[in-house]
DNA sequence: CCAGAGCAGTACCGTACGGTACGGTTCTAT
DNA sequence: ATAGAACCGTACCGTACGGTACTGCTCTGG
């Protein structure tokens, strides 16, 4: 059936996709981060997986190990709206960029995008794990390149100018600001309804009179 | 001579100036905040400072009143320039403006702001423990009020119109961008000599061409 | 010169946690 | 039906670290 129930247990961790059963270890996994961030240990994920502690060495080597699956199970589950229109005119431009932006801000607001990059910039700095680094490739950088087609047609059309390096710089600007970092420090006055939509509009319409000045 | 040295020994350490004793116990942490994270042990720390735990504990009262004081000792060094001319021509205000900026992304690109930003994300989230909210205190609130009367200013001159909690988060994303949550993750494709002063006035040219439309 | 306090250095204690071992049970493939 | 593997639950081990106790040394005030 899957991997995870032949012979061999899941070789490397790293290259097979998680089994039905390991995905629940992994939200289980999730959720204890939420809770309580870093500072869960490993009985704990087997308590709450209800599997033992000797399974999880099994499937996922150490404790890096478990969370570097965490981190990789969670990206795959994030998927952003890839709207890529051929024909582009101004509204639909704008209203595209406007829903990224509203998606984006959702994304790092919540509990789940929260806790996990608390745990990587915590664990960055150290060599040995590779936490920040992937959560680095899946979040401002996937980012980017799901932007960057929108950026091609959007220069095509003409209503934007600037090269990708800029254009991306200043659209994460103006819509995150100084959103995520208050997040991760513990702010939480970040809450009032409706203001995702206020924020996103706001940014986008900033960084349509900067990147369409003639 | 100073309180520390009085017979009560520091009886709050929140309260008081650290002893120049005390403030080489603090460089010393951060020595070790900078080169190992949060996985310092209280015996590294003893080590490094030439002293003993037992002085550690009564100074600082546990591990958490260590860091905490560690994190104030930091703030209180970082001194932003605060240059505020009575009169303000256009030249002056963007120039302001620059230096700010530049020096901003100096400090938060800098070794011991990453290893404190790190050590107050992941200690953020928890109770029991104020390292968030005394970096998000000392880091963006402070700058805020710092930027307020330059805003002032400006307004009055005419030169911008947005309120402050706009203008704010403007600059901030403007100028910050990515590079905080990148540091933050171990990124470290950020360390292009003159960087910053290209990015402080790019920043500052947005900044100016957004808040300066009639 | 002496009394007393603070401190460095070190030994010590309790605990929590990462990682392993093992007995008993369930599932599967033949 | 049965052998064998995976797996759960739990007991176990070693270690690292937070926090305390103790022993002298040093410095200061009288």
């Amino acid at each position: 059936m899957n991997d995870a129930t032949l012979l061999k247990t899941a070789p490397d961790s790293e290259t097979s996709d998680p089994s039905k059963r390991e995905q629940e270890v992994l939200d289980a996994v999730l959720d204890l981060m939420v809770e309580e961030g870093d500072r869960f240990s490993m009985a704990s994920v087997a308590k709450r997986a209800s599997c033992s502690k000797e399974t999880l060495y099994r499937w996922f080597g150490d404790r890096d190990g478990l969370l570097t699956a965490t981190v990789q199970w969670q990206a795959s589950k994030v998927v952003m709206p890839r709207l890529d229109p051929h024909r582009l005119e101004l509204g639909v431009f704008k209203r595209t960029l406007r829903e990224f932006a509203g998606n984006w801000l959702k994304v790092i607001t919540g509990d789940v995008s929260i806790a996990l990059n608390r745990l990587a910039v915590s664990h960055a700095g150290n060599r040995e794990t590779r936490l920040g680094e992937i959560v680095l490739e899946n979040g401002p950088l996937t980012m980017r390149q799901r932007l960057e087609p929108i950026f091609a047609l959007g220069r095509k059309a003409g209503y934007l100018t600037a090269d990708d390096d800029t254009a991306f710089r200043t659209f994460f600007g103006l819509v995150v600001a100084d959103t995520q970092i208050r997040a991760l420090l513990g702010d939480t006055s970040l809450q009032a309804p409706g203001n995702i939509e206020t924020i996103s509009q706001r940014a986008v319409d900033q960084f349509m009179a900067l990147c369409n000045q003639t």
